[in-house]
DNA sequence: GTAATTAGTTAGCGGTGGCTAACTAATTTT
DNA sequence: AAAATTAGTTAGCCACCGCTAACTAATTAC
């Protein structure tokens, strides 16, 4: 059994966000996520076995569609619990920590619920 | 700088728990941990280390007053979300997983926030 | 075009937190 | 009391995810 990636989801989310804007290098990677370039070089090869990414020629990264799906998945999931955070007055750095650390360990069932009270909030405030 | 102890949190919260109803015991803290006896007595050296704990000389675990005011701390945190996720409409089994993983992953900040939202919702619904 | 810089890689290491195997010590059975 | 079981420990291993040092390859400056 493989074991878990726990950084996974946020190499594919940020390898997202950064594909907008062109590009993507490990080097940005290293910048980003804070850790040296040796770290992310090794990391991006485990990414590549499990099938998120793939490189190109000139070392640029490409999420596959694997990859895609888990960054989407990953952001939609920081977005919501960002959001909430802020609308429930937590500063918003803190609240994008605090976002970080828990999106990757929500179940379904407290997405679900936590989204349907964003909403709410959405309106009653 | 002393890198983190993760799994800190949930054994001082467990070693408080079940002091509640008598000793605790290495053995005791594997089943419920769900981890075996050689992982349990090597992490208990290290709660040593970290000022947590104290073994006596049956082997049994106290908390000191530095792992007391851990497990408490946890416990609440622990607490207040699972009633949170409850009261969301959360299943009790998935909630308290949840709980357990979002626990150590919160700021004073989002703390506050939770309970305070935890409270609105005690009166309103 | 050569030199300097930057990017990527490899090797080797450390800490966290699991595991099994094999030992010792204590407890229970018989 | 001897045997069997259970508890604790030690040693050695592995995966995850960081690091530095030192290398190579590519890019940019001059």
């Amino acid at each position: 059994m493989r074991r878990k990636m726990t950084r996974r989801e946020d190499y594919l989310k940020l390898i997202y966000t950064l594909s907008r804007k062109g590009e993507v290098h490990g080097a940005d990677l290293a910048d980003e996520l804070d850790v040296k370039r040796p770290t992310v070089c090794v990391y991006l090869k485990r990414l590549v076995d499990a099938g998120d990414i793939v490189m190109d020629k000139h070392h640029c990264v490409h999420l596959t569609q694997q990859g895609l799906q888990i960054a989407e998945a990953t952001l939609d999931k920081h977005g919501m619990l960002l959001d909430l955070l802020v609308k429930l007055g937590v500063p918003g750095e803190v609240a994008r920590e605090d976002a970080c650390a828990i999106e990757h360990n929500i179940s379904p069932e407290t997405y679900s619920a936590l989204k349907q009270l964003l909403n709410e909030r959405q309106v009653s405030i």
